[in-house]
DNA sequence: TTCCCGTACT
DNA sequence: AGTACAGGAA
């Protein structure tokens, strides 16, 4: 199994999701996320970022700049097929350029257009509604919440499931709530925090903790 | 479960 | 050439 399984199998959940925080800021220092200059932008980029590499959403962020297209009234006017050619790079370009689409004509419908407005909406109402938004599920909304939103909310992801059942805690196929109440159930509900912390665990998920020959001897959750 | 789909690293 | 990737819909 995993040499990390040696230490934390000791640790109770709620102090491991501590443990592991502490080490991981350590080891990488603080991230500064989300890589994105606006609310707007960070939403983009969270529908762009599903299922593939974030550098190839750099590529697709670029060509949207060049057309002055990261603002509301732009998407708005720029038909789905331009504007799936400008995001070719993050893959699945039809299918986000919808998604894309489907986000901006609920901002408009529902917040004259307004993400201002959007985020004065209570959590779990909003939450909620950007779940019956196509394209957008629990990790995209989540990730809009916290990063775009500011809203106490921890994000999941694949990296975080694979981490925390690797070290021993959860099964590796243990659905998103699941996890997510597991997690923030010990743990303080800080904005700040649950920013830093899932994207360390993308950090760690990138460089170590691989999906396929994992480095657990440089890992910084091996070490004493 | 399968489809959507390009990019980077092995 | 093969695999993995900040997922979600049908």
């Amino acid at each position: 199994m995993y040499d990390c399984q040696d230490r934390f199998k000791v640790l109770p959940l709620a102090e491991g999701v501590e443990e592991v925080f502490t080490r991981l800021l350590n080891y990488f220092g603080p991230q500064h996320w989300w890589p994105g200059d606006t609310p707007l932008e960070i939403i983009v980029g969270a529908i762009l970022t599903q299922g593939v590499n974030w550098s190839n959403v750099e590529k697709a962020i670029k060509n949207l700049k060049q057309e002055d297209l990261l603002e509301v009234k732009g998407l708005y006017q720029v038909n789905e097929s331009k504007l799936a050619r400008l995001i070719r790079p993050t893959g699945y370009y039809n299918m986000k350029a919808k998604k894309i689409k489907a986000f901006i004509n609920f901002l408009c419908e529902k917040y004259d257009g307004q993400l201002d407005k959007m985020f004065t909406q209570p959590l779990s109402k909003l939450r909620s509604q950007l779940l019956d938004v196509y394209g957008i599920g629990p990790e995209t909304a989540d990730s809009i919440l916290l990063y775009a939103g500011g809203y106490p909310v921890f994000v999941i992801d694949a990296y975080t499931k694979r981490i925390f059942s690797r070290l021993g805690y959860v099964s590796p196929d243990i659905k998103y709530h699941d996890l997510q109440q597991k997690i923030t159930g010990s743990f303080p509900e800080d904005v700040d925090k649950y920013n830093e912390y899932h994207a360390l665990l993308v950090a760690l998920g990138n460089n170590k903790c691989k999906k396929t020959n994992p480095e657990c001897g440089y890992c910084p959750l091996n070490k004493d």
